[in-house]
Formats: structure tokens, sequence, C-alpha cells
DNA sequence: AATTGTATAATTGTCGACAATATGATTGTT
DNA sequence: AACAATCATATTGTCGACAATTATACAATT
């Protein structure tokens, strides 16, 4: 149940549907999901640990502020640090099955960008590049939410929607072929700051 | 009261106190803290954010493991990018206050140090570090925590207690002086991988 | 002795309620 | 009109209880 709220709550953030430090109340989230507050609580200081709202003790918490340029600039590079490490020490365990997920992944995002789709298109971007790192290490996937999320607050002013795909279509086609290299090459072109 | 939890069980996973892979228990730590299930959970579900715990659904949280070889340098090469940044554009705001607060957690670190009180080592240790990126910047503190608490989870290795001491007060002296080529040299000095 | 099945105990997930704190509205004073 | 004080409402923090799930212990079977 957490991490519906979490999920749902996540994206309408990052498609910018939520304004900039607006107080995101526990009792109205309680009754439009049909659960308990304590529940939402949990969503909400999950989504606080990943930067997304910023919590004050007593004052619950808001929706954070986009990234200042330099702070989007650092995100970008520690991202791109992060998922090359797990590109190093996973490709050569990649699977079928993998190629398979990614693909899944891709084509969803492909659709959405012919849509122009934001919300689908954030959120299925998070997901592929979550993928390999995920599968590198669940200590590091959380690590690189944390950054990842923060960045993509911003990502709601995305104006070249076939670039992305075309850039997620070149890092699932160089990990197909296994090529550490470029695949590499690949992420860091796409992850780049604002 | 959730921060109280969060900070005592921190150190003492830290301090190496408890085991890898070793379940924590609710209630075990209610009835410890004199507190209800609720605000341990919260308080766990932070250091799991945190990457000290491991959350598995319905089966509680786990001590972490300590991050492999090949993480631990990633962790430092993102821990050098964040603080640096950090650094960066505090530097020309930083205050005399800000420079007994160090001193004062210097001091702390340095009688620790002579005692060989690993704990109060640990704790000082990261509180140092933290200023300076908590002070650019309270989202940049969250990610920087995530990567910092993992990578000393193996700090309970520390053998040269003097070299640490000495590497903190070269930091805190090249703040003093504001000069930001000798604090970025200093911070990448002491921060590395073990 | 090893494995499987069942019951019990331990633990987590979620609920609604009460206490504490913050916010907004209203009244009183200058 | 502007500011301070007070009161009412909204919201958060924490509590203990119940439901659901998992882990452990024990009995039965091979």
């Amino acid at each position: 149940m957490r991490q519906q709220i979490c999920d749902a709550l996540r994206g309408e953030i990052m498609a910018g549907e939520i304004s900039f430090n607006q107080p995101v109340r526990e009792q109205n989230l309680a009754k439009r999901f049909g659960v308990s507050r304590n529940s939402v609580r949990d969503a909400l200081l999950q989504l606080s640990q990943e930067g997304v709202l910023i919590y004050s003790p007593n004052c619950g918490v808001r929706v954070s502020s986009p990234p200042t340029r330099k702070e989007s600039r650092l995100y970008a590079k520690l991202r791109r640090e992060i998922e090359m490490h797990s590109l190093e020490i996973t490709l050569s365990s990649w699977t079928k099955e993998d190629d398979g997920n990614l693909n899944r992944l891709q084509r969803i995002l492909s659709v959405a960008c012919e849509q122009q789709d934001l919300k689908v298109i954030t959120e299925t971007d998070l997901a592929m590049h979550r993928y390999w790192v995920s599968k590198a290490s669940k200590e590091l996937e959380s690590v690189w939410l944390g950054i990842t999320v923060r960045m993509l607050i911003a990502y709601s002013q995305l104006d070249n929607y076939m670039q992305c795909c075309l850039e997620h279509a070149a890092i699932v086609e160089a990990i197909a072929c296994r090529d550490l290299s470029a695949a590499k090459k690949a992420v860091a072109l796409n992850i780049r700051s604002k």
C-alpha cells in the first residue's frame, strides 16, 4: 500500500501536477486513497527521504522546489557515476529476460513520446534507468533514486520527445549488444542537466 | 522522538554493535525506547531509506551488510563530488560561528581519538562532514547521508586514529582560512574507501 | 534420520482515537 | 489602520488494538 501511494505521488510531483512548496496533507490523502492516516504517513516519510518532499516536524511535508542549476549538474554527475558503475558490474550477467524487460519499457516510452504523454515518459524513463541500477545493488538503487527523483523534478520542461526516445533506444541497443563502452556513452549522453 | 531513535540505532550499526543481516525487531525497540511501535516503525523506515537497514515487506528490517569494495570506491567518489560542491558554494558565506562549530567538533574528535573511542569518532566524523553539506542544501544532505552512512558501515575497521584526527584538523584549518583549494584537497584525502 | 504438514507464537501492517502543536480567524488595544 | 492577544480549527505525532503474514515448534509420515 505504501508503495502504491509513493508511486502515485512521486509521479504527480515529477509531472509538475503539484506546485512547489505546496503542503501535502495526510488527511486529504488518506481520504483519497481510502486508507488510514498512518499508512499515508509512511509514504510521505519515504518520499521525504527520497527528496521529493521536504519534512518539517509538526508542520507536515511540502513539495520540494526544483534543484538549482548547480545542483542539477552535480546530480547529473552523480547519476552518471552510479549508472556507469552499475553497467560495469552487471553487463556480464545480463540475460535475455533482462533484454526483454528493457525492450518492453522502451516500447512504452516510444508510444508515450509519440503521444507526448509527459507523465508516462517520466515514469518510464525512471523505470528504465532504475532497471540497471537495481540489478547492480538494492542499496545503490536507493541512493540513486534519491538523486534521480530530485533531478527529474525539473523534468517537466522536456521539450524534445523524439530525442529522449532515441537516446533510450541507443542505451537499450548497446546493452543488448553487451557493449559496455557504447552503453556508458549512451547513458552519459542521456543524463545531463537541463 | 524519531530522530533520537534513528541517531541511536545508526550509531550502533556504524559502530558494529549489531551484526550484519541481523533482524531488527520493532517490539524490542519499542520496549527499549519506551514508545509505541509506530514511532519505532518511523525510525526504521527512515534508516531503511538511508541504507543502514534493509526493508522487506512483511518481514521487517535487517542490518545492511557492508558495501563491496567496488561499491565503497563508488561511494567515496560520490561523497567527494558532493562535499567539494558543498564547499564551493558555501565557503564564501562561512561565518565565525561556523568556524566555532567546526572547532568544537574537531576537539571532540581529537579527544575521542586519544581515547580510541570508535563510536564517538564515527559520530563526530559524520557530524563534521555533514556540517558543510547541510550548509549547502538540505536536499543534498539527505542524498549525502544515504551514501556516507553506507560507506561508514565498514568504518569499524579504522586503524589509525591519529591520522583520522590530523586529516580532519587539516580540513577545518583550510576552511578557517577560506582556502577552497586546500579544503577540497583535504576532504579528498580524507574520503577514500578502505 | 529426513521430510512434510499443522498448529502456535511472533511479528508486521493498518486502523481509529487521543494528545500536542501549528495555523488561521477574530477580538481588543494602540 | 496596524499590531498583539486570544480562541477555534486544522493538522501532526503517538498511542494501543486488531487483522494479516511470517517464522518457529512440534507431530506425523516416509
